[in-house]
This record gives structure tokens, C-alpha cells and sequence, in this order.
RNA sequence: UGUCCGAUGGUGUAAUGGUAGCACUGCAGAUUUUGGUUCUGCCUGUCCAGGUUCGAAUCCUGGUCGGACAGCCA
């Protein structure tokens, strides 16, 4: 019912699309594409958008393109090539052979540019950079002409060439659009389309000097690949008159084909931050170890953490798509993990926090196989057999020697359940010299194997152990939010975003894991029964095991022990 | 004293002139060998003021509030 809904509420890219067919706009096509900058690795706001441009293309059975919007060589790098390609594809989506970059039409650029130079519409201006920005003017008062805007136009070509041709330095010359300099919009302010950048690309080499402004390249490259719906984000929405622009003067036909532009409200989360230059900041000043930290919100610092393609991707589904602003909070992704891993993840018993248990009465030299479920949501996975043995470790949590109000644990005399065991009481706590809990005594219930007790008796609880003989230790990463605020944009003044990091946000523990976790290898997940989800980190060697939490499990009895004080 | 965009529960998002719905969160309960999962119920909303209309979240007018824009970044 619900699905049915929502399958026919469209967004309002949705209905525009329906339109364009209906009305048979672009031959019933349609041809979306993710153009990322290679600048940077992507995060959690690109996959809301490559979700939505691949997830149209295959919802009206078009194509989606992957473009490398590259035409800034100071800042890009094969590196982040490869690892947006490598994020794009974990995520589930093909591009096929459709690998475009602006910086293979740069040729193409060029030309345009000479064509509209040709056509009085562009001039060269030796004006310094913060000459140009003097005399743009401000949002309320009208820029001033630059003294070169009226030169020949044999004077621009020729300028313009030898702006390609390597005769001047960086800064001394730009090629400006001819637009007009009392625009109440800045960006028609006759905007600069080209300028010059002795550097080399990671593409075209040493071939160009003078490299296209994004406002030259955007609309270009999506007519040169025959876009039909260009999305991008609400900041470029100032931007789409000069997109227009830039194709109303280099398209012979302006009336025939061209693609649109498409504003749609980012995805902001709480908690975290989005900003390529925040998270390049985090990365570099070491705050972080690297960007797939699995605290990071980028795709490979989730995938890092634990996170699956299809819970990101039913993420962005359910975010929705909209022209309003929003912070989504990040317990909707949480959520939306959950129910993904609940549903496909192996249980297996580890305990974080050791405390020693020994069953006094339970033969020394005995061990045990006791049978355990792979995965209650998932009877085709199996069960498992795990080792049961007279020393255990239990949650130090589990146990509390003058409980609270519904507190259903284990304390002293009192019974609960070992899952998948026995029935365990609490006789005796040994403690330390320093008086902290190091040892509980209990006796088990040898008729109660399996965790039922032939006289009917209930326990109230039941608790995860592993056997202290046969566990096997790991390197646990406890892993919470990177900020403590909401909005770590907002900072006191005199400080910056990171006086918002929470120092807590990384913990590592040892921990005992069942014998089960062996075989795992890196990138495999499992539910912790009653902690939450982890997954195996490429750390892990031969000999060590290193674990990420990936997210806890819900917590009832942590909110009403809260509650409790 | 600019241009553009937006405003629906705590958070998102539907309703396209005809009963304001869905999801998450929160609260209460049922089930449970995970205080998990699942299931049930409940709370909470159309920025304001006019107008058009039998009827307005939706259309019109005027306000208010919020956001984007002054890189030779994208």
C-alpha cells in the first residue's frame, strides 16, 4: 500500500521528466550524468545525487554518464579518479563506456570561445584579478565597464591565441563573456570564461595553458554528450541564466535541441560535515586517519565503517528530492543501516567489555557445542555450533550488584538466561584491592541446556558470553558521531569547526570475540547479538583482528536507564 | 536599496482546487532465548493577512522569515 503511494508521488524532477515524454521533448530519451570534480573523494551528498541521476536513468530506461568536471589542474588528481569510480561502482551503478571529461572537449571549448569572440560577444581583459573584482560591483550597485571591454574583435582573437599560445603569465589575461555589467545578477557580469593556468593537467598534459571556467564548460559538455536533464545543486540556480547564455550563443539552431538545467536541495546531515574543504582539513591536519576514516561521511569512509550500498541507496530514497533546504538526521541513515543489516547480517557472540564468569559447578575439564542460529530473520543461513566451557566472559554491563528498578540482568542471586547455554545464577563478586568487580562466581543449571528450563521457569533476561578458553581477542573500533554539535558549522567566534569534534569519537577496546569470527576476512559483517553491528577492518592481519562498530544495535534499556538517572 | 529560490508535525517528504497522508523520531502496549526484530495504538503540521471559489496547503495580492549569489573554484 504504502509502496504503491509512494510509486506514484512523483518529485518534481520526476514530473518534469514525465512532461518532457509526454510531450516528447527529446525523442522520449532520457540522458542524465554525475559530473563530479576530481578534487576531492565524494560523500554521503554526492551519492544522494548520483542515486538520483543514475536512479532516473534507469527508472525511464535512459543512460546516466559519469563526467569528470576537470578543468581546474590545480586542484585535481588521479587519485581522486579513481576513487570516485571505485565509489560510484560499489554503489551499484554502471556507466558502461560512458567515462566523459570536460578536458576532452576542450578543443571544443576553444573553438566556441573563438566562435563567440568572432560574434562580439567576449574580450580579453588584461584588468588584474582584483581590478575585476573592484569593478563587479556588489549585489545592490551595478559593476563598471572594464577599460578593455570594446576592444576589436582582431585584437581579442589575437590576444586570445597568444593566451594559448603560452605568451603570457598566470593572471595577466582573461577572456570575459560580454554580457552586461549592471546584471542585478553577478554572474552576468560579464564573467570571466577563461583563464590562464601554466600547470599541468592529469589529463591533457602540458597541452593547454588557458583552462575553461565551469561556467564555459558545464552547459557545453552536456550538449556536446546530448543531456537531456541536468541536475545540479539550489547554489547554481543564479548560475542557469548564464548557462543559457553560454548555449544561446555557440548553438547555430538555439531553438532546436539543448539540455536544461535542474536545481535540487543538497543533502545536509546533522552531526557532520559536507564541505569538500572541511573534510580535506580533517584529513590533512591528521584529525582523521584518512578519508575512508570510518567516521567520515565519505562513501569510502562508509563502506569503511560497515555501511551497505543498499542502505545508502534506500537512504537517498527515502531523503526524498526537493527545492527546500534541509539537515536530515543522521538517525535516518543509522535506520536505514539497521534495517538493512538486520536482515543479511551473521549473529555471532562477542563480548567488548570483559567481565570473568565462572560456573562453579560446571566440570572443569568439559567443554561443549551448542547449537545457535545464524540469523533469526534468515532461516536459509544456518545455525553454527559455539564452544561452552566452565570460565566465560560476560558484558561488564550485564551485571550490577545493587540494581535499578527494571534492571533484568544478572546480580547477585538473581537467574538469567545464557543465550543459547544454560540458566546461571549469581553466588559470589571478587573484587580488587581497589574495590572494582573482577570475578562472579555462579552456578549453572545443567537441566536448562539450551536455554529452556523443563519446570516452565522464566528468566527476565538473557545475556551473550563467550568462552574465556576458546574466544578469540580482537582489536575492537568503538566508533561514535566525529561532532558533538548538531551543527558543527556553528563554532564560537575566534575558533573554527574542528573546536566541534568529539574527542570521544574513536575508543579502542579488546575485546572476545566466538570462534566463528576465524574464517572472516576484511569487509565482512556481523550483528554482535544485543551490541550492534560490526564489520571486519582491512587493518586485520593473519594474527590480529581488528573490528569496526559499525552502528549499535537499538538500545531500549540504555534510554530508560537514562531516564532513571 | 538588487536578482533568484524556498516555506506542510521534532525531522524529511506527499497531497497538482475536493477527507492533510507516508517515513523517521517520540510515547504506550503486544510478541520475543538479542531490552534486537516484528506487530498495534497514540501525540504533533499547512509562516501571516487579505482576495478568488460552493470549496484553498494548492490560485491571486501584499507581508514575514530563511537560503543562494560579489573566485581568474566547481
Amino acid at each position: 500500500m504504502g509502496k504503491e503511494d509512494n510509486s506514484k508521488s512523483l518529485n518534481f524532477i520526476e514530473e518534469i521528466i514525465e512532461h518532457d515524454l509526454k510531450t516528447d521533448k527529446h525523442d522520449g530519451k532520457v540522458l542524465t550524468r554525475f559530473p563530479p570534480e576530481p578534487n576531492g573523494y565524494l560523500h554521503i551528498g554526492h551519492a544522494k545525487s548520483i542515486c538520483l541521476n543514475f536512479g532516473l536513468a534507469e527508472k525511464y530506461n535512459g543512460k546516466c554518464n559519469l563526467r569528470f568536471d576537470d578543468t581546474n589542474p590545480l586542484t585535481e588528481e588521479v587519485e581522486y579518479v579513481e576513487s570516485i569510480k571505485e565509489d560510484i561502482r560499489w554503489l551499484g551503478f554502471d556507466w558502461e563506456d560512458r567515462e566523459y571529461y570536460a578536458s576532452d572537449y576542450f578543443d571544443q571549448l576553444y573553438e566556441w570561445a573563438v566562435k563567440i569572440i568572432k560574434k562580439g560577444f567576449a574580450y580579453v581583459d588584461e584588468s588584474s584579478a582584483d581590478k575585476v573584482a573592484a569593478t563587479r560591483g556588489t549585489p545592490t550597485r551595478a559593476g563598471e565597464e572594464s577599460p578593455y571591454k570594446n576592444r576589436s574583435v582582431e585584437e581579442n582573437l589575437d590576444l586570445f591565441e597568444r593566451m594559448k599560445n603560452g605568451e603570457f603569465p598566470d593572471g595577466s589575461k582573461v577572456l570575459r563573456a560580454k554580457i552586461d555589467m549592471a546584471s542585478p545578477n553577478m554572474h552576468m557580469r560579464d564573467p570571466v570564461i577563461y583563464r590562464i593556468k601554466h600547470a599541468s593537467h592529469h589529463r591533457s598534459g602540458d597541452k593547454w595553458c588557458i583552462y575553461p571556467m565551469y561556467d564555459w564548460a558545464h552547459g557545453q559538455s552536456d550538449y556536446i554528450e546530448g543531456i537531456t536533464h541536468s541536475l545540479c545543486t539550489l547554489e547554481f540556480e543564479v548560475h542557469r541564466p548564464l548557462y543559457d547564455w553560454c548555449l544561446d550563443h555557440i548553438l547555430d539552431d538555439p531553438e532546436g535541441y539543448r539540455p536544461r538545467q535542474y536545481e535540487f536541495a543538497r543533502l545536509n546531515l546533522n552531526y557532520t560535515v559536507m564541505s569538500k574543504r572541511m573534510l580535506l582539513s580533517l584529513v590533512k591536519d591528521a584529525y582523521v586517519n584518512g578519508w575512508d576514516d570510518p567516521r567520515m561521511p565519505t562513501i569510502s569512509g562508509l563502506r569503511r565503517r560497515g555501511y551497505t550500498p543498499e542502505s545508502i541507496k534506500n537512504f537517498a530514497e527515502r531523503v526524498g528530492v526537493a527545492k527546500r533546504e534541509n539537515v536530515i538526521d543522521i538517525g535516518l541513515l543509522e535506520y536505514c543501516l539497521r534495517e538493512d543489516l538486520n536482515k543479511k547480517a551473521q549473529r555471532i557472540l562477542g563480548v567488548i567489555n570483559p567481565l570473568k564468569a565462572v560456573i562453579e559447578n560446571y566440570p572443569e575439564d568439559k567443554t561443549e557445542e551448542l547449537d545457535a542460529v545464524n540469523n533469526p530473520e534468515d532461516e536459509s543461513m544456518g545455525t553454527r555450533k559455539i564452544p561452552f566451557s566452565r570460565v566465560l566472559y560476560i558484558e561488564k554491563d550485564d551485571f550490577m550488584e545493587d540494581p535499578p528498578k527494571k534492571f533484568f540482568r544478572l546480580s547477585p542471586g538473581r537467574e538469567v538466561r545464557l543465550r543459547y547455554a544454560y540458566f546461571i545464577k549469581c553466588k559470589d563478586v571478587i573484587r580488587s584491592k581497589d574495590g572494582e568487580i573482577t570475578e562472579l562466581t555462579c552456578t549453572y543449571d545443567p537441566a536448562s541446556k539450551g536455554g529452556q528450563s523443563p519446570d516452565g521457569r522464566k528468566v527476565k533476561g538473557t545475556l551473550h558470553w563467550v568462552s574465556a578458553a576458546h574466544a578469540v581477542k580482537a582489536e575492537i573500533r568503538l566508533y561514535d558521531r566525529l561532532f558533538n554539535t548538531e551543527d558543527p558549522y556553528d563554532f564560537e567566534e575566534g575558533r573554527d569547526f574542528t573546536s566541534n569534534l568529539n574527542p570521544d569519537s574513536l575508543k579502542t577496546v579488546t575485546g572476545y570475540i566466538e570462534p566463528f569470527i576465524k574464517d572472516s576476512k576484511a569487509g565482512d559483517k556481523f550483528q554482535f547479538e544485543r551490541l550492534g553491528y560490526f564489520c571486519i577492518d582491512p587493518d586485520s592481519a593473519k594474527d590480529k583482528h581488528v573490528i569496526n562498530r559499525t552502528v549499535t544495535l537499538k538500545d531500549t534499556w540504555a534510554k530508560i536507564s537514562e531516564r532513571q538517572g
